[in-house]
RNA sequence: UGUCCCGUAGUGUAAUUGGCAACACGUCUGAUUCUGGAUCAGAAGAGUCUAGGUUCGAGCCCUAGCGGGACAACCA
């Protein structure tokens, strides 16, 4: 597998997953052969719970010299979209996984899953059922009573396989009749009560046109392709345990030799402040709560990649939180250390005042421009440095000024002094005040001609250095500021709450009218910076040459705005 | 009146598969720093849901409780 290649950092640790592949592998089970398989429905876009089971299924395929299949479950016509198929692959492949030539899809499989059900009812194992889908329902018991058998049990082979044919042949209702196998309507296991395997469904599907009349149930297409695919492994989460006696069941029927995928479940994907249901994602979508599937506050894929999330963050975050069978919820601050941690060694810095405050140098000349240099990244000596312009105004942040600070603030005030980053100390000696509203309207400050970063003089030590732009040569900017989408914790696990009442009114802030260094000018969509002091952001998808749009990924670490508290 | 799964610091995971619990995030110190970032050094924090049992010895095994979750779509 080419895929890609950089260096993973992986935890020392296995997880239960890979033991069972090991033990497996030991035992000489398929010959040694690990398969494995990403298998999504295409009805809406993926998200980083997905990103989980992607890096799962491909992780130990790539680990253990196996293959990884990305199959699409389409067995609904009704919900899926091509749409959805392109924009999984595109997602998968960010991510940096590579299926080869092995893109398949359920419905590759209607011809032999149709033979498989013809065989069921030869032997005497599926039947048609006549009733609507509420009599079924209700005959089906509930978990804790057995059901009851419908009365078309009892058909014979020949007058169901009659049956089943002419259903596929059209010649009856949406809903009117669907085949069943025959299993145990009293098994204390509800997927064991003669589970509904086959459905008249008269719209078309987006691979197979109008060729199928009758669609397989995901139960009966899910076990069964992983089958005829010599799938070794079926990771899937801990909702389908209660499904694998059935599968087993189907596999029995069906299987010739040794060979059978084995299922093994895993704790799916839960984030704080968020939700993973794609059915609520799409709400949001639809209801104009968010911006779209790729809002860059949604947990889609195309979500965290337009708020300037990596791949590697992503992957790094999976790593950390592991596999195991305990439902868990996740903390959304160590996904946000993930990106941090990889922005850190990859993110250029640059200066960029979201609230400019106007700082007026009084004893430097007025048309002096001078050419500061500054390091590109401190933690990467080969990303080089770059020139900054510097003059007698430039523009601070507006929490970098008080006019009378409390203890610590290690920032500009009336008499105190900081350095401009790369620049020389500045020393407050006035502002200007609006007396009806309060706000600080310019700050005058003098310099010190001998404190220039990088010379000898510089020597001298203050407190605090600020991050500024030269308001001459500075470029505008709007810029996104988010925060969590929900406030509460778990917004869609409340009972007697809809998720909608949790939304973060202040999810999203827009800033106009910020003021950056001019080398941004070129910067490209999606491209990562690091605005100093400030955090991490990324190049919008709406910026364009004349103006440009930033979106924040996520926060430095503030130790000052703790201390502040 | 069911079946299945799970229960280890605040959170997420470990524990050579029986030898007195480790790591990451977070938190708190201190050092360092031209980013109150990063880095470095250190600290606090669980005695493993409860009660029995087996054993020289149990987070790991057994039993019973308690707690949490999944399962009743012609969805996947």
């Amino acid at each position: 597998m080419k895929e890609d290649n950089e260096t993973e950092t992986r935890s020392e640790s296995k997880s239960f997953i890979e033991s069972f592949i090991e033990a497996d592998l030991k035992e000489g089970k398929n010959g040694g052969r690990i398969h494995t398989r990403f298998p999504p429905e295409p009805n809406g876009y993926l998200h980083i719970g997905h990103a989980k089971a992607i890096c799962l299924n491909f992780g130990m395929a790539r680990k253990y010299g196996g293959k990884c299949n990305l199959r699409f479950d389409d067995t609904n016509p009704v919900k899926e979209e091509i749409e959805y198929v392109d924009s999984i692959k595109e997602d998968i492949r960010w991510l940096g996984f590579d299926w080869e030539e092995r893109e398949y899809y359920a419905s590759d499989y209607f011809g032999k899953l149709f033979d498989f059900a013809v065989e069921l009812i030869k032997k005497d194992l599926a039947y048609v059922d006549d009733q609507p889908a509420d009599v079924i329902s209700s005959q089906k018991g509930t978990p804790s009573q057995p059901g009851i058998e419908s009365p078309f049990r009892k058909r014979t082979a020949s007058e169901n396989l009659n049956l089943f044919e002419r259903m596929k042949q059209g010649e009856f209702d949406e809903g009117s009749r669907v085949l069943r196998a025959k299993i145990d309507m009293t098994s204390p296991n509800m997927h064991m009560r003669d589970p509904i395997i086959y459905r008249i469904i008269k719209s078309s599907h987006h691979r197979t046109g109008n060729t199928w009349i009758v669609y397989p149930m995901y139960d009966f297409a899910h076990g069964q392709s992983d089958y005829f695919e010599g799938v070794t492994h079926s990771l899937c989460t801990l909702e389908f345990e209660v499904h694998r006696p059935l599968y087993d069941w189907f596999i029995d029927q069906l299987k010739s030799d040794d060979y059978r995928p084995r299922q093994i479940e895993f704790n799916r994907l839960n984030l704080t402040y968020t939700m993973m249901s794609k059915r609520k994602l799409l709400e949001l979508v639809r209801e104009g709560n968010v911006s779209g599937w790729d809002d860059p506050r949604m947990p889609t894929l195309c979500g965290l990649r337009r708020r300037g999330y990596t791949p590697e963050s992503i992957k790094r975050f999976v790593d950390l939180i592991g596999y195991t069978k305990v439902e868990a919820i996740n903390d959304i601050s160590l996904l946000e250390h993930a990106v941090r941690e990889d922005l850190n060694l990859k993110a250029p810095r640059v200066l960029g005042v979201l609230n400019p405050l106007k700082v007026i140098i009084k004893n430097y000349p007025r048309d002096k421009v001078e050419n500061v240099e500054l390091v590109n990244n401190p933690e990467d000596e080969s990303m080089g440095s770059r020139i900054v312009p510097f003059c007698n105004e430039v523009f601070i942040e507006q929490e970098d000024f008080m006019e009378s600070p409390p203890n610590k603030f290690f920032r500009l005030a009336p008499g105190m002094e900081v350095r401009l980053k790369g620049a020389y100390i500045i020393k407050c000696e006035g502002f200007k005040k609006d007396e009806k509203t309060g706000n600080i309207e310019e700050v005058y400050c003098t310099y010190d001609p001998a404190t220039r970063s990088g010379e000898h003089a510089s020597e001298k030590k203050v407190k605090g250095t600020l991050h500024w732009v030269s308001a001459r040569h500075a470029v505008d900017a709007e810029v996104r500021l988010y925060d969590r989408l929900f406030n509460h914790e778990d917004p869609s696990g409340q009972k007697d709450d809809d998720y909608r009442k949790f939304l973060n009114p202040a999810s999203l802030k827009v800033l106009n009218g910020c003021k950056l260094e001019p080398s941004l000018k070129s910067a490209k969509r999606l491209e990562k910076f690091q605005f100093q002091r400030l955090g991490y952001f990324c190049v919008d998808y709406d910026s364009t040459e004349s103006k440009l749009v930033f979106n924040r990924t996520v926060q430095l670490k503030d130790t000052w705005a703790k201390i502040n508290k």
